[in-house]
DNA sequence: TATTGTTATACTCTATAACTATA
DNA sequence: TATAGTTATAGAGTATAACAATA
């Protein structure tokens, strides 16, 4: 049997950081993003490209960097996104008809089954982390979160 | 004068993304993240070893275990911080009084000076990012984050 | 000139496995 | 046997700079 002390495996005193809204929002987005990762295993699905999909999926023929603008990902980045999500045959890049530059975006039928089921699993993973929560402190929740969103500065 | 298009410098519709509290938590806690790099540019300091002089602060000779469990971050990779903060003359380690294996942190002058200034400007720093919430609304926001937090299964 | 996509690169954060010294 | 710290390593997210092709 350890012997007891402050720092034992009772709550560790975190100081003026528990008083930091910047520490309680990253570390509930990595309780999240850990739950996710749990649930979504074996699917290969990660946060970003389900950011991906979903954009897609609501924006047809849309083209990477403007998918990164809507996720705040910049365009060298993107590009292994988008690739790692043709490559497994999840989405479709075209050359777009109206700019020669750029590749029109969609999702492919197997792009599709997967962004359906995947959600169905990410919805029931949000409703188990969110139990503890009436309806309209979820609605609160939301609220204030885009009140920060709001202070992006990179945002145009 | 670009052509007016569905996804240009227009909001883009994120889909069932916006519905999700996972994306609105990675997204402002990202948000977050940025301006703290913003305002502590040249400081050396990140959000991560700021949390680890606080914990270290509020909890002189504790180890690094200790802080770990209290960050949620593993050994392994705790290792790398407390050198770095050992390195930058922040935090000093002397061998623990109790226990052969462990060792005691705590800040030196120029660690808590780095902590109190940091402090600081990362306060003004949440000020700004809340500006537009009453004090009720951080309090509830501080609250619900809770409530996600609790349900990390990595937790004893 | 500005924008789209790309390559190359680097830093940070996170995760696992295996090891030592000590409890 | 369990814990404290360490090393090695790998995957992922994010940042900048520079380039070609096109607008």
């Amino acid at each position: 049997m350890a012997t007891a002390r402050a720092d034992d495996d009772a709550t560790i005193d975190l100081g003026v950081l528990d008083e930091l809204v910047g520490y309680h929002l990253r570390r509930a987005s990595g309780v999240i993003a850990g739950d996710f990762h749990r649930v979504m295993a074996g699917t290969g699905m990660r946060q970003v490209l389900f950011g991906v999909l979903s954009i897609i999926a609501a924006n047809p023929g849309i083209n990477q960097g403007a998918v990164g603008r809507g996720l705040a990902i910049r365009r060298a980045n993107m590009v292994g996104l988008v690739n790692e999500l043709v490559d497994s045959g999840l989405v479709r890049r075209e050359a777009a008809a109206d700019d020669r530059r750029a590749f029109a975006l969609t999702l492919t039928a197997s792009g599709e089954v997967m962004f359906e089921t995947g959600l169905e699993r990410i919805r029931a993973h949000e409703r188990n982390l969110m139990s503890d929560m009436t309806a309209a402190e979820r609605a609160t929740l939301f609220r204030l979160l885009d009140k920060i969103e709001a202070k992006d500065v990179t945002r145009g």
